[in-house]
DNA sequence: CATGAATGAGCCTTCATTCAT
DNA sequence: CATGAATGAAGGCTCATTCAT
């Protein structure tokens, strides 16, 4: 057999085959509980469009609940990262860049991982242990726009009377808006993003 | 044996009867339902709580499915109800009633039928028929919001570029509030009504 | 409740309605198995058509099993009986008699009791007491057309080598036709009627 | 370890274990089939006879309705098979081929495969897809019989009246004999296919 | 007599998980 | 690594039967 293995080729290659392998798996992951939901979605459907049996997917991941957990993980870490980096670009007022961060997000969840926010809105079916996930990180998450908010409030651009609770209304807003959203055209999302964003925005500014 | 079977309740008590035990069965739906969520509930806890086999409630609902949707209805009927009443309410400007409104669902959702409202998110798992009984309680239920709000957009209290988006948003932060909320006294529940209302009464308000 | 029944009723009446009563839950539950089989025969529907309640049939039938072996006893007994009047007719040849004999079972069968003549066959799946019951009349039946066959045996009419494997192959013939016959016509009954038996006839005539 | 897993037979021998899987599960089934017959045929005795769990059948099958098909198609098929083997024969009058078939068949369902002829009775209470499959089988089964019987009607060796009635009478008289016959000895089977057979004979024998 | 209510036993089906090869 | 096979546990549903009223 060690002749069928090359010296040549590095530990490093198993390896990243196994990560390329684990990233096909949880795309696919993604795909089905987009579609179908949590309840429907089951490891049959899964490694059917990876060309995989539902044994296989036991060498990488050990319980469905791994595999869901790691998926809403990814999903989760590639929004916040994004909208981290929107909150990042400091030009703007808070204003500007609250608005940013919620059309960064509108477009994660509407078009990028279309209807995956429901997967964020803690459904009371799911096991535990994905649920406290799931809570982490949008903790992680709510921490992003706080810095915002925070910036806004301190110059005076923004009055809020309680943060938390505004920030949560927020929230509640824009992961509902995949359940009503369905676009006709390109063009409906930039729109959709616009209206939904400046809307929201009045959350935080003075009443008049 | 007269004496024990008057004539006169013969028809009406059997059927009086009948009804309270619907009302027990989807109370007990309700309940299972809020904790547990629609994939976790069988038939058999919900049996268990009324003292009662599984197929007894055969009696009443032909199929889980009929179950649910027949305990949605009844939330949902109970809750526009006691909203229409809320909007038909004329005193007061149009702010005072969106916010009354408001309150009246929170209180709904949150007291009186715990974390049901996440019911009304249309999760993707559940089954059609269901889904689309729940989604058109929600449009009944937004036509009384949207009623109280044109009223604020004619007398100019009001001002939304797009009227339905503002609705969906306001849809979407109250219903996410059983998710988070958590009591700690009495108080607490008017309190936050308030503070919620309030901020989600911005929506509306023209900026500044 | 004496009161209620006047002295002048006889005991006969209340039997006389009992057995009324009984008679029209046999034809109802010939109709439903003649429809639907023994195994998608339940009670309900057999109650339904009597404008009765499942519990209801409890007092005339001690289960289910009685019920249907009543049902097949009382449309046994009655073709039997008109098959042995018809037999009973000593006029023509055996050859005759045994023509119209089996026109008159396959009236029988076909048209007056559609289809229960699969009753008959015996069914693997049926309770053990039903098909004894089932078997006994077979038994009868049998006798009313062995006497025609050795009518024709004796005076050299027909020749069989084993009367009872003739017999038989007659009895299976016989049952089979409502699983095959499907009229268009009034008159396709007669004509089949006539095909059939006289094809039959052959099994006891002599060959050339 | 490549000694005990030669390339050469990786893929033949999981197919072929499968294939014997599933004969040996067809043929559970039309043991259970046959000696309690369709609804009283529950899964989990098929099951049991093989070792196996009621689920690992739908491994096999997708269904107890598909699991039924395939054992009648299977069992109808190897009969068809022989029957019309037997009928290629060409040696002898059509009498003798005549006879020949009913023999063969006559075995076939009492014999090897007991009782299952009622299977072909065409029950009224089975899934209407199992009593397609079914009759589909018996058109087959016809086709061999009719083009016996067509040589012997060229031939004038056979006269009928009506080629369909004879044949359907023949039918149920042929799949009625499981029914009522209980041999004995091994003997009793030669004897009554024999005699069974030449008095059916006689269905397509001219009248003296 | 009649019935609504209740039930226990049974069946088909699904699915995450384990294991030998 | 990959997989086919096997399974245990669970859930929804049906139905004949019993019983109190």
């Amino acid at each position: 057999m060690a002749a069928e293995q090359p010296v040549g080729e590095a530990p490093g290659r198993v390896a990243r085959r196994r990560r390329r392998r684990i990233s096909d798996i949880l795309t696919a992951t993604a795909e089905v509980l987009a579609e179908r939901g949590y309840h429907e979605t089951n490891l049959d459907e899964i490694a059917q469009r990876l060309d995989l049996t539902k044994a296989s997917l036991y060498h990488y991941f050990a319980s469905k609940e791994e595999l869901v957990t790691a998926c809403l993980g990814r999903v989760g870490t590639l929004v916040n990262q994004r909208l981290a980096e929107a909150a990042r670009d400091g030009t703007g007022t808070a204003g500007d860049r609250l608005v940013a961060l919620i059309e960064a997000q509108l477009d994660c969840i509407v078009r990028e991982h279309p209807q995956l926010a429901r997967l964020f809105l803690q459904p009371l079916d799911w096991p535990e242990p994905i649920r406290l996930h799931s809570k982490a990180l949008r903790l992680q998450h709510d921490e992003i726009f706080r810095s915002v908010i925070q910036d806004g409030i301190t110059t005076g651009e923004f009055t809020v009377e309680d943060e938390g609770i505004a920030l949560l209304c927020l929230h509640g807003a824009v992961n509902y808006v995949p359940v009503w959203f369905r676009p006709n055209h390109q063009k409906d999302y930039e729109q959709m993003y616009t209206t939904v964003a400046e809307h929201l925005l009045r959350l935080f500014r003075a009443a008049p």
